[in-house]
DNA sequence: CGCGGTCATTAAAATAGGTTAACGAGCGCT
DNA sequence: AGCGCTCGTTAACCTATTTTAATGACCGCG
């Protein structure tokens, strides 16, 4: 048995309150289903074109890029809330992958139908525009860190980053802590590290006790301390807008 | 005196092939100035917020994010045809900047009237997300290069990756050379590493026959080899879509 | 014509970060 | 209870890349 959309538990989040009663009609009407991901398995696989997008209901991934002898990049997070597999529809193909972290599930919906809702919302359409800054945003400020910080500050701007996803997705309660199920070896392909480097980053920032990470859970014990080490002065965007 | 736009240089492009008369019509009526800029100055400075944006008309320039002391990453080049200080429309303000290569000179136009044309032709709103998703790609492109690569492969990488911006804009004539009007300092910026590594790197591909670069000319001897060391496969979208 | 500036190039020395290896904790399975 | 696996941790060694420095070509300017 599925979620009922309006059951869904995103719409307490901000980003989904927005929803008006009509959209929210439509939108049940394309919920073609839920898919669930256990932990360590692809989501998405580069390259792949499937007619269906995914909106993220629990749990955490990442999205990701890979070359063929295995090295991968982690491009961004996935919390839940997010949606996955919608660049198949606009450039023909995903041109990265969605890998699960923790156990996923998701809802699926139809791509075709999302066209069909822009165009009788068009307002709608804008959303879609938003949410592609936004990771645009994402994507430069992490190409800044991968290529022009030290090991450090790496580390630093990568866990204020995960914070921040976390708080404003709602995975985590405050901005000061959250459940942080991420391996090591992902620290390492995000900020391009070894991971044998990235766990001496990780304990540099325990010493100086910015940091505290143990059993899946990450505080953030000196948020100036951080922001300071990683040249990190993000400012909220304009206005928050609703996501479908 | 101004270039009309049904005079524009850039309708030979394909990107703008598409355009129909009324479409053209209206863009006239919102086209606001021309805007020249020097080499080396900055066009769009980050965090500011114009009520413009630009198309690029002629020139060579480069996005560009960069850090409180001044270390600064590349993260796409802009060729004609490109269009850049929307993000500003967006998100508030603009999250990265754009530096001028060569002396560039910009069609300037009414950030309010696009969204104006958008609520007029909806259609047009798509072809802001298609720019966007394909700047997503880039992006993630250069990450996962400059998160993963080597030297030697980075460095592959870029002069593919400008090589093919070139010809997709029409600044090349074909796709094995084109002007190239960056400085070593520009590539280092882009691939994250120093200008005396950059240097190396161009020699050592330069050796191996693949390339030859100099007095603002790169010419690309070896595409296969090329791709093959950058482990590039780059595959087309499914189809070219038109830029406004 | 000589001066100061930018840019490309190269060599040499220095180091940030990578690699290899070993060990312990935890955990599911038999 | 013992085996095999994944994950985090640490030390020692190694190298890809950075830093520093010096040189030459070019160019606009007084």
């Amino acid at each position: 048995m599925v979620v009922r959309c309006d059951k869904c538990p995103l719409r307490r989040q901000k980003a989904f309150k927005q929803l008006s009663d009509d959209h929210l009609a439509f939108m049940e009407t394309f919920k073609m289903g839920e898919l669930q991901v256990e932990a360590g398995a692809p989501v998405i696989l580069e390259g792949s074109n499937s007619p269906h997008f995914f909106t993220t209901l629990s749990g955490v991934g990442v999205r990701q890029k890979s070359l063929a002898d295995g090295r991968r990049q982690i491009t961004n997070v996935v919390f839940p809330g997010d949606l996955i597999g919608l660049q198949a529809g606009l450039l023909g193909e995903m041109k990265h992958g969605v890998d699960a972290v923790t156990e996923m599930v998701f809802c699926v919906f139809s791509r075709a139908r999302l066209w069909e809702l822009f165009r009788s919302h068009p307002s709608r359409a804008f959303d879609v525009v938003w949410l592609a800054a936004t990771e645009q945003r994402s994507l430069s400020d992490a190409l800044l860190s991968v290529g022009q910080k030290n090991g450090e500050e790496k580390m630093a701007s990568l866990l204020l980053f995960v914070m921040r996803r976390a708080a404003e997705s709602g995975y985590a309660s405050g901005d000061l802590t959250t459940g942080f199920p991420f391996r090591q070896q992902d620290l390492a392909d995000a900020t391009g590290m070894s991971i044998v480097y990235t766990n001496r980053m990780l304990q540099t920032l325990r010493t100086k006790k910015m940091i505290r990470l143990k059993d899946g859970h990450l505080e953030i014990l000196d948020k100036a301390g951080l922001e300071d080490l990683a040249m990190d002065d993000y400012q909220p965007d304009a206005e928050g807008r609703p996501l479908l």
